[in-house]
DNA sequence: ACGTAATCGAGATTCAGTCTCAATAAGGAA
DNA sequence: TTCCTTATTGAGACTGAATCTCGATTACGT
């Protein structure tokens, strides 16, 4: 079970890649990225930023977004929220949630979105795939 | 504003489609209906499942689940619940919200899933355009 | 039976994202 | 500093889901 994580190396890239991303704003995706380097840094590669975005929202340095119908964002990890997403034009707004009061209106009254409805996706390893993964590390 | 939903006609394939939708379980996807059909059917398009499937979802018979990393599934429409899905194989299990028990421990015990995260989508209308909405339908 | 508009099938197209692979470079060791 | 190993890069090919185009077909109200 060599199931170290490769040596990490910094690069101009995964530095400009991240000042880009912070620079546009929140929840960009990695096209949105690209675009925007193109302007100015021209020979940095469309792999590039997809991989270094992922990696980094692998190593937990970023939040990955993944938006139903739409590009995954991309956004500097903060504590744990929520998203609002318009099905019209993909605008992504933060929700932070907050047991006391209303989630609709609450978001309503604090960004102006409508919510229409929610849905809540629960990632982990269903019964088989976690068997396995308890077998591998015995 | 003619917003009149075109008039929806009975065909051979749509229902063929449901069928075969049905006859798979749950949570399938277009490609799984498409190639299933193959089999029986293989003169029936790929496009016109996509199609069926979506208008389906659209006019509310069925339920498309657009899951993260994955392609959209589809299932019949009952009481709103919500899904869990395994990170390694993908598999799609319901998950029916009870507000009295803790979520993650009811999800474990009755699926064997073990939830690592969960993910909260809103979807409506950002403030720009339920302003567009609200304008057009004057 | 007719006419019109919804639907179909085939294949091209799009688009996000990944993969391949040769070239480059980071960073620890000598 | 130089050397070596190995992570990283860029270009472009590739993948896979989903949509679009368009001429042919067909449902269904009249």
């Amino acid at each position: 079970m060599e199931n170290t994580k490769p040596q990490r190396r910094n690069t101009a890239q995964k530095q400009v890649v991240l000042d880009t991303l912070i620079s546009l704003g929140s929840h960009k995706s990695a096209t949105a990225v690209f675009n925007e380097l193109q302007k100015t840094r021209p020979e940095i590669g469309r792999a590039t930023v997809f991989r270094v975005l992922r990696s980094m929202a692998d190593d937990g340095v970023l939040l990955r977004i993944p938006v139903s119908d739409g590009e995954d964002r991309y956004d500097i990890t903060h504590s744990p929220h929520n998203h609002a997403v318009c099905r019209m034009c993909g605008a992504v707004d933060d929700v932070w949630l907050d047991d006391e009061m209303n989630i609709d209106s609450h978001i309503t009254s604090t960004s102006g979105f409508t919510i229409e409805s929610e849905r809540i996706e629960f990632v982990g390893l269903c019964k088989a795939c976690g068997e396995k993964v308890k077998n591998a590390e015995i």
